[in-house]
DNA sequence: AACTATTTATAAGA
DNA sequence: TTCTTATAAATAGTT
């Protein structure tokens, strides 16, 4: 993008790679908030130097948005490295970590997401649990609109009768 | 960068914000990448759609650069990436049984149960989630109907053409 | 760091 | 989603 095209390869000058570095961090940085602002995204970006320097951004909370991707690519066990395990908390973790990742691919596939390796009849079954929980989140939603409608009104008839007093007192 | 130029803020239309997603994430993408492998950097990049669609890249791996910054933004005290020490088998135990927590909380409610906490705004995002889990299932399930269906014509296609032979053998 | 010639990314439209 | 194209933006090499 320049005088001349770069090919896509470690650049062997130290300095040239240092100058690029900033050149382009400075663009991959504006170019991730900017997604992150234009398309409501949450975006994290991490980048290490050659020569170990830190620089980051996050749309929200990095500690969030990491958590987040953990849960979702249920890397948890990866993530959180047990290496060292002594073995009776180690397999409560597993089994734990097990249940989590589960609950995920559950949630994920609610979602609509990750559904390659289910039969029609699995398809079928989250279809109609998904109508039974969206018709009850509707219903439920329209009862909190309705209490609210009412509280309302509640309030307002109250109000009115409130004035026509005070009219009255005022009148005699 | 184009027809013409973009204020830097929420893209209101959804149909629109998904299109510029799309074609920001890309780019993103691919300068994180050319970043890393230009100057030799450790870059990771992790981004969640409006939608909750996670995308992500790491030039080493994913883990280990979280990891890192980390470490490197003493973040000593946060419950997330416990460096190694005495209590964190007891403190990842007790984070996961969080999350297994909240995730369980979510599935309920997903199916619409525990819905009492909600504010009609979240039940609105809940709404929504499900109707497009529900599209998306829906696809998935028609797309397998679709190649069933479209199997059994190939078979019966291929046995019909054998029929016609052998009726011609048994006919000689 | 500033300057530009170029390359790249991308907004809009199909 | 993909393609096309006019234009905006990023950036490689230079100063």
């Amino acid at each position: 993008m320049a005088r001349e095209r770069r090919e896509i390869k470690r650049i062997e000058s130290a300095a040239a790679r240092q100058v690029t570095f900033s050149k382009r961090r400075r663009g991959l940085f504006k170019k991730a908030e900017e997604l992150s602002v234009l398309c409501d995204a949450d975006v994290a970006l991490i980048v290490f130097s050659a020569t170990g320097k830190l620089s980051h951004f996050a749309s929200s909370h990095m500690n969030e948005i990491i958590d987040k991707y953990n849960t979702h690519s249920n890397n948890l066990g990866k993530a959180e490295q047990p290496s060292l395990d002594l073995n009776l908390e180690h397999s409560k973790y597993a089994n734990l970590n097990e249940k989590l990742a589960e609950a995920s691919l559950r949630l994920r596939q609610m979602r609509g997401e990750e559904l390659e390796g289910l039969s029609i009849e699995e398809l079928q079954q989250l279809e109609k649990s998904l109508e039974a929980g969206l018709h009850r989140v509707m219903l439920t939603k329209d009862q909190q609109f309705m209490a609210q409608i009412n509280e309302l009104q509640r309030k307002s008839t109250q109000l009115a009768q409130e004035n026509m007093q005070l009219r009255n007192q005022a009148a005699l």
